[in-house]
DNA sequence: AGCACGCCGACT
DNA sequence: GTCGGCGTGCTC
């Protein structure tokens, strides 16, 4: 009997691939170990699964394994079955899922190994870290001659100028010829270049001395006794898993690092998970503090280089914390004792493209395979994770308020926008309680924060005569209308962008109005109305990454007296002397067309009053809404999340939604409607004839438009399983993903397996 | 996803 | 006559 092993290649396909292995082989060829093998004409490099003796399939001429790569396997055993466990509950490509486990030098370098004679061990092709210099350009003051620019030079130049200086590496991704450009530019005297070591890993720029650990009060050493309790016996092949439910400022961060040390003590390495926007140097810092340099922050501003290297590290055991956002699930942690996840609650956790996996979740698996402990946090909890707590399935670990707490608690005020009218802006969305309020803080020298989750400047542009919505071509959205760069209309769906018309596109009439507010226009009307005040801006258009904290940064400092923005104005902590905090429109968020709307509304309503007040000064948080009876508003009003809590889930039982069942979204869409409609046809037919579907064990909604119909050209339609058993559901799912073969090929399908955002 | 094979339009 | 468009089929 020949040996064979089953091979994970890199493609979108579903199975692995058999291979023989080679007598010589058979003793290194390990699950978890990468090979080369040939596949098609290509040789790539895959990662073995298994071993088993057998004969080939009918019919299939196996290839032999080229070459073993490691010695040893890359990736422990725990995380390749649970690699594998991911990508059957996802109905995910085996090859996807590790490759969102493996960094690309790992998972692709295959021409690097054959000019290294693919000897094993000998994969250090990686560049070196460090020592290397980075070349920047930046703009002078110097004015060019008219015309003496053209093509990717003024391009360059534009793009310099607006963002100053920027890595030259960075300007050849947009243009192909930047280095002639950048050359041209510099003889002129317009751009001047320069050489540097490139700036040192944000996270580990300042050092950080080490903290003393404070005394915990009574919530947190009970918290933390469980924890050590479920820990101890964690080598016994038992896992436990806990929900830290405890407002902002209980303390959840000190239970944390507890809980780590509780687990290095053993031995043992975790993994710590926070949303992608709160993973900040401060963040860090507090982890650094106590723990030292020995943590790898897994960041998406990682070099290519640096993030091999920091997985390495991992992965040898060399550092036994690994801290990032959802995808530091797949940190190769060696001897993994616990999984924490903080702010569980966070849409972040869930990756919207690709594998769309749950972090969350999945760090629930991942610490019950590995007999490890996990820990979710907050102080909103999702209604999944409340649910799991009263089947038994999480242990409630509260913090309850802090001492203190009732003489901080803001005091929200509801504006009823149906009643109360503008202010002296004359912008309904600035209304009078809301503009008085505001003159207030300012003149007490306090802050304020105004939340508004529209960017852009009018999120609608309308045509006076006719009432024609100007609309984007290919995604059946309105276009908001920005007014950067002497104003353009812009698509947030695909991003397309376009010069405001004079004219209505229908009727000709040359009358067109921008209509509702923006986060663009509310700081310009705020600073206009408060000329004395300083305003400042934060959204996508203005803050990417980095950005984003030095604007938080000079809001900490004081510099700024309102700061205006959409959902990033929540999440950023210690927001100085913020005593307003202004939510401009909550139904926006509320009455989305998602089951899920009230709950994500809600949590938003408690983050964001979470920024008003500091300990010796109360905050006053007001929300204006059109229905300020709607539970979300009248249970954040109260500070009362259990209450919320309870509520919620009643109403969820009694509409049968998740977390009282599972869903599964399969997600159609083409560009001829007509094709993509049919697709989903055949999808929602598979489903209803298979056995769960017939006998209504799973229920079948659908084929319908998507609420979003048509994005970036494609007519979306969709399909929603629903049932209250796992199995029954993923039998039905299985067998509606079967039907994806037979559709065609200009048909796109995605299956969402307990998808989050419904949209 | 790649990458081949394969059968129909505008060019030297 | 050929170069090349992307439809369709396969990859152990």
């Amino acid at each position: 009997m020949p040996l064979l092993c089953e091979v994970a290649v890199p493609v979108p396909l579903a199975r692995a691939f058999s291979y023989e292995v080679p007598p010589a082989l058979a003793a290194s060829v390990r699950p978890g170990a990468r090979v080369l093998v040939e596949f098609g004409r290509k040789k790539v490099l895959g990662v073995v699964l298994a071993t088993s003796e057998g004969a080939a399939p009918e019919g299939v001429r196996l290839k032999p394994i080229a070459a073993v790569v490691d010695p040893e396997p890359v990736l422990p055993p725990e995380l390749l079955s649970f690699l594998r466990e991911l990508s059957s509950y996802y109905f995910a490509p085996i090859g996807e899922v590790l490759r969102l486990a493996l960094p690309a030098v790992e998972r692709e370098d295959v021409r690097a190994l054959e000019a290294q004679g693919e000897l094993p061990g000998t994969l250090s092709r990686v560049k070196q870290v460090g020592g290397r210099k980075i070349a920047y350009a930046r703009p002078t003051d110097a004015v060019e001659e008219p015309g003496v620019l053209r093509g990717q030079a003024a391009s360059v130049l534009a793009l310099l100028r607006s963002n100053g200086e920027m890595p030259i590496a960075r300007l050849e991704e947009k243009f192909g010829n930047a280095r002639a450009a950048v050359k041209k530019l510099a003889s002129l005297g317009l751009v001047v270049t320069e050489e540097r070591e490139p700036p040192r890993d944000a996270f580990f720029a300042r050092p950080e001395p080490r903290d003393e650990p404070p005394v915990l009060n009574e919530a947190q050493s009970a918290a933390e006794a469980r924890i050590e309790e479920a820990l101890q016996g964690i080598g016994a092949q038992k896992s436990a898993a806990f929900l830290l439910f405890g407002v902002t400022g209980s303390g959840k961060t000190e239970v944390y690092l507890r809980a780590i040390a509780g687990c290095l003590a053993r031995g043992r390495g975790a993994i710590v998970m926070v949303p992608e926007i709160a993973l900040t140097p401060q963040l860090v810092a507090r982890f650094r503090a106590r723990f030292g340099d020995d943590l790898a922050v897994l960041h998406s501003g990682l070099s290519e280089a640096d993030r091999h290297a920091m997985w390495k590290r991992v992965r040898t055991g060399a550092v036994r914390v690994a801290i990032g956002a959802r995808s530091a699930i797949f940190a190769p942690v060696a001897n993994l004792g616990l999984i924490l996840v903080d702010e569980e609650h966070d849409g972040s956790f869930k990756q919207e493209e690709g594998v769309r996996y749950h972090a969350r979740d999945m760090a629930l698996l991942r610490a019950h395979r590995a007999s490890a402990v996990a820990v979710l946090g907050s102080a909103t909890p999702s209604l999944e994770s409340v649910h799991l707590v009263r089947q038994g399935k999480l242990v409630e670990l509260r913090l309850p308020d802090r001492a203190h707490r009732e003489a901080t608690l803001p005091e929200v005020t509801t504006v009823d926008l149906r009643r109360i009218g503008a202010g002296p802006t004359g912008n309904k969305l600035i209304s009078l309680p809301l503009h008085r309020a505001l003159e207030k803080t300012l003149a007490a020298g306090e802050q304020a924060i105004l939340f508004l989750n529209r960017r852009g400047f009018a999120p609608s542009v309308v045509c006076e005569s006719c009432g024609h919505v100007a609309t984007c071509l290919a995604c059946s959205v309105a276009l908001t209308f920005h007014r950067a760069r002497g104003g353009r209309m812009r698509c947030h769906y695909c991003d397309w962008e376009g010069p405001m018309p004079a004219a209505c596109s229908e009727c000709r009439a040359p009358a067109l109005a921008l209509e509702g507010l923006g986060t663009e226009r509310l700081e310009e009307t705020i600073a206009e109305a408060f000329p004395t005040a300083r305003v400042a801006r934060l959204d996508r258009d203005v803050a990417d990454g980095a950005k984003a904290e030095a604007i938080l940064a000079k809001m900490r400092a004081g510099e700024i007296d309102v700061l205006v923005g959409t959902q990033m104005v929540t999440k950023g902590h210690d927001l100085g002397n913020v005593t307003l905090v202004g939510v401009l429109n909550a139904d926006a968020a509320l009455s989305l067309p998602d089951f899920r709307a009230s709950e994500r509304g809600f949590q938003l309503l408690v983050q964001v009053a979470g920024r008003a007040g500091r300990r010796d000064r109360p905050g006053r948080v007001l929300i204006q809404t059109r229905n300020p009876e709607q539970p979300a508003v009248q249970f954040a009003k109260r500070h009362d999340v259990s209450a919320f809590l309870e509520h919620e889930l009643a109403d969820r039982a009694e509409v049968g939604y998740p977390p009282f069942s599972r869903l599964a979204l399969f997600r159609v869409d083409a560009l001829d409607e007509e094709v993509a409609r049919r697709a989903a046809g055949v999808i929602a037919a598979h489903a209803k004839t298979s056995p769960e579907g017939q006998s209504r064990v799973v229920e079948v909604l659908g084929p319908a438009a998507a609420p979003l119909a048509r994005l970036r050209g494609r007519y979306r339609f969709r399909v929603l399983l629903r049932a209250k058993d796992r199995r029954a559901l993923r039998a039905a799912t299985a067998a509606a993903a079967a039907a994806i073969p037979e559709i065609d090929r200009r048909v796109r399908v995605v299956v969402d397996v307990d998808p989050v955002a419904m949209l």
